[in-house]
DNA sequence: GGAACGATTGAT
DNA sequence: TCAATCGTTCCT
């Protein structure tokens, strides 16, 4: 299980390899985490920097649960929510490798294999995660979306790198992802 | 009330 | 390089 004490900082590589689940009514989708961004409380290109506001007031909630933001006009990102309650941190999933339900995924997007979950709006829509997923608790065996460990942690080299698409907090080198992995967003 | 902008993506 | 597209934030 994922240690939700640690920092964001390290919850956000621990997270690297780890599973997401999306059980839908059209049928189960799963993917392999292998990009994510940590955004703490401190940072200005945070959504929570500046206060709970009613968009981002999930990332103040239970660490372990989802924080889903509408974007441009027309993308979700997903996120998962660290730190104590009342503390606005979060880890965004940049990138999945698809794992099953691919022909699902397929038809929700309607592109090739290998741009089906390289992007965060682009995994959201994949597994077909909505804004209904908000808040959601990622950690109960009986959510429909969640988070898993694998039973047996592969070895993986992590890549920690600046990140993207923000126009503050540039200098923080809070990105990482699986070295080599096909399914990382930006190469 | 109105303008500007964004943790993006896909087409040009 | 740029348009799509709309909720939130910030200014008047």
């Amino acid at each position: 299980m994922i240690d939700f004490n640690k920092k964001t900082v390290d919850i956000a590589k621990d997270l690297l390899g780890c599973y997401i689940i999306h059980d839908s009514s059209e049928g189960i989708t799963l993917g392999k985490i292998v990009e994510t961004e940590a955004y703490l409380a401190s940072d200005p290109a945070s959504h929570s920097f500046k206060g709970k506001t009613k968009r981002n007031e999930a990332m103040f909630g239970k660490p372990g649960t989802a924080y889903v933001y509408f974007t441009y006009g027309m993308y979700y990102c997903f996120n998962i929510v660290t730190n104590k309650e009342g503390i606005g941190e979060a880890v965004l999933i940049r990138a999945i490798e698809p794992i099953e339900g691919i022909d699902l995924m397929k038809k929700r997007r309607n592109v090739e294999e290998n741009k089906l979950t390289n992007g965060p709006a682009k995994l959201v829509i994949a597994l077909g995660i909505t804004k209904e997923h908000n808040k959601i608790d990622l950690l109960d065996k009986k959510s429909p979306l969640r988070i898993e460990t694998p039973i047996k942690k592969e070895k993986i080299e992590i890549v920690e790198t600046k990140r993207i698409g923000i126009s503050k907090g540039m200098e923080s080198p809070h990105r990482f992802y699986i070295k080599g992995n096909p399914f990382v967003s930006v190469k």
